[in-house]
RNA sequence: GCUGGUGUGGCUCAACGGUAGAGCAGCUGAUUUGUAAUCAGCAGGUUGGGGGUUCGAUUCCCUCCACCAGCUCCA
């Protein structure tokens, strides 16, 4: 059979498939819905998506009905011819349609712009293009949800309902696609939050997350080894209070740019905020006292609680709440410092992302609309950062009028499990804290100058990181953070002393160990464990304790027969301290 | 905040215009157990909050809150 072959692993390929059965759906769509106006159709990493005006609310329900009229489309293998029309044409044949938003999206293209259709039957959409030759070349369809957004992206303007969906070149490869949503749902962190117990939000507080004991041991660990990690690399830890008065918050510019996310409180009669960010505590840290260049850079850590005012909607899971621990650091230096120093993080970040063996990438962040400072000010920390990548030889993208209030910054992007991206890791240079603080340093020529700040994070939150990490792992956490690292698991009362003696010699190693010496089967036991997901599970049976031996189960690459207890221990001390993200062990051969 | 959806005991879910039911977890007892659920009993919910319609609402309506998806925003 003369199967055409599509090249699906072609980035270009998937994005022209996949507009095309956008294009289909819009018209179905029109079909059912005559009334429905038509937006924008993209192709997106996934899938595709349409976005639509209609009286109609569209339902799941509708989205078999929709997919049915898309296979008589299909069916009907209708070409796409694509044509072109001068300006004037081109809108007045929009008009003609009804379809307002098209008609605003040519008056907004170039003067100059080429202004192209594509037809389908008699269904006809604005379009670059390109597509696939004809609609039956699509195979397989599946609507996926719908959901409302912005025209233009833009929240002061009209709300739109937009359908995602998703197209495959076969039905088997759609299915899997499905399949594999399905898999990845399960690694939600919130689930795995739920089912470890390591952490809760309640109705009481939207977006204030309670971390139980198990969830503290992961930010317990976390936080040592950042600490650990800063201390090498010579930075000194500080702490500034969560609350500060208002005027404090007026002269770092919070107040004109950043009310909106504040909390406010008031302390016998005077205003107070409570801190969305750390910098201004820092400032006052290092106003302490004379700086020489001599001190420079000056790195400042600090573990710091901020609370921020999201929009309700935006809240989700830990990944984006209403207070997080920043691991902050401001660094002071000279000008001619910036690109080493921004260099250094880069790394920094880079070997931290690394060894969780997290894929990432990096956005350049530029000046917003609501920001401070001038042109040259903005423009010259922009090529600062820019600099310091090109140097390093990373690829970034830029993500225009998206820095922070004072500055522009560099940021690392992060995957959850369905693969949204969460910004963790920032460097932001800051020009414009330094002189509303008024901060300096004596150069070598004996005169005040005005040193340079960077804030920067490499988590970017405790929480969010935590998240990340959680559906990377899908809770089975590298050893060191593992808040069960070995359960131990009796067969029968008798071995309670012997099950004791190995718990011992594990804490004695500093493991995070527990006993289940309950009167059950083994198997509900270790279905418990392995629900659990805790390490290492060790089932202690007449067997072991008499060959002072363990039977070990890893969570992450299955049995591993009986085992010395004291080779046990050492191997498992061992992964800890090498922060392994794999076991130590072999994994058994299977039967 | 916006659009749409959802909201039943700790968890997962069922039911219904006539004042809620199961499994798991919990507790008690029996069972002393060899690699993903031993058996029995007990206890646990004014069905997210408030208001309305109704003889009667958890079920219908309104409103608020929270959650989910997306948008906007962001660590």
């Amino acid at each position: 059979m003369a199967k055409e072959k599509i090249n699906w692993e072609d980035e270009q390929v998937r994005k022209t498939y996949r507009h095309t059965a956008s294009h289909i759906m819009a018209q179905a769509v029109k079909n059912l819905w005559p009334d429905t106006k038509l937006a924008i159709g993209p192709s997106i990493d996934n899938g595709f998506y349409y976005d639509f005006e209609s009286e109609h609310k569209f339902v799941e329900e509708d989205f078999l009905k929709i997919q049915k009229e898309m296979k008589k489309i299909i069916q009907a293998n209708y070409p796409l011819e694509r044509f072109e029309l001068p300006r004037e044409e081109a809108i007045k044949f929009m008009e003609e349609k009804n379809e307002p938003y098209k008609v605003e999206l040519i008056q907004d293209l170039p003067e100059d712009a080429v202004i192209s259709f594509y037809k389908q039957g008699d269904f006809t959409d604005l379009c670059a293009g390109p597509h696939v030759e004809s609609t039956g070349k699509i195979k397989a369809v599946k609507l996926m949800s719908v959901a409302g957004a912005y025209w233009r992206g833009d929240s002061d303007r009209q709300m739109l309902q937009r359908i995602y969906a998703t197209a495959f070149p076969s039905q088997e490869e759609l299915d899997e696609y499905v399949a594999k949503l399905e898999e990845a749902k399960k690694r939600d962190h919130r689930k795995i939050g739920k089912e470890m117990d390591l952490f809760a939000i309640y109705d009481e507080g939207p977006g204030f997350p309670f971390f139980m004991p198990k969830g503290m041991v992961i930010r317990n660990e976390l936080e040592s080894f950042w600490k650990e990690e800063h201390r090498r690399r010579g930075y000194e830890e500080i702490k500034t209070p969560l609350i500060l008065n208002e005027q404090l918050w007026r002269t770092s510019g919070h107040w004109d740019h950043y009310k909106d996310n504040m909390y406010f409180t008031k302390i016998d009669d005077e205003d107070y905020a409570i801190k969305p960010m750390n910098c201004p505590g820092s400032l006052l840290a290092y106003k302490r006292k004379m700086w020489s260049y001599r001190d420079f850079p000056v790195r400042m850590g600090e573990l710091g609680q901020v609370h921020r005012h999201e929009l309700s909607g935006a809240l989700h899971g830990l990944m984006r709440v209403r207070t997080f621990t920043q691991d902050d650091a401001h660094i002071f230096m000279l000008p001619e410092q910036i690109k080493d120093e921004v260099q250094g993080v880069v790394k920094f970040i880079d070997d931290i992302y690394s060894m969780f063996g997290f894929p990432y990438h990096i956005e350049l962040s530029t000046r917003p609309e609501d920001s401070m400072g001038t042109d040259e000010e903005w423009e010259a920390a922009e090529n600062g950062l820019r600099e310091a990548m090109e140097s390093l030889g990373i690829d970034y993208v830029v993500n225009e009028g998206d820095g922070a209030f004072y500055g522009p910054k560099l940021d690392f992007h992060l995957e959850d499990s369905l693969g949204r991206t969460w910004q963790c890791g920032t460097i932001q240079l800051d020009m414009q804290m330094p002189q509303r603080f008024d901060i300096s340093y004596i150069g070598p020529d004996g005169e005040k100058h005005r040193p340079v700040m960077i804030h920067r994070v490499i988590f970017g939150s405790i929480e969010r990181f935590i998240g990340i990490l959680t559906e990377h792992f899908a809770g089975k956490f590298p050893l060191w953070l593992a808040p069960v690292q070995v359960k131990l698991l009796t067969v029968n009362e008798k071995l309670i002393p012997y099950a004791e003696e190995v718990k011992a010699k594990c804490e004695a190693k500093g493991l995070r160990v527990e006993l289940d010496g309950r009167n059950e089967k083994i198997g509900y036991k270790i279905r418990e464990a392995r629900n659990q997901r805790d390490s290492y599970i060790c089932t202690i049976g007449d067997r072991e304790a008499e060959a002072n031996t363990v039977s070990v189960r890893s969570n992450k690459i299955g049995d591993l027969g009986a085992m010395d207890v004291d080779t046990f221990i050492d191997t498992l001390v061992k992964e800890v301290e090498t922060k392994a993200i794999a076991p130590l062990f072999e994994a058994k051969e299977e039967k």
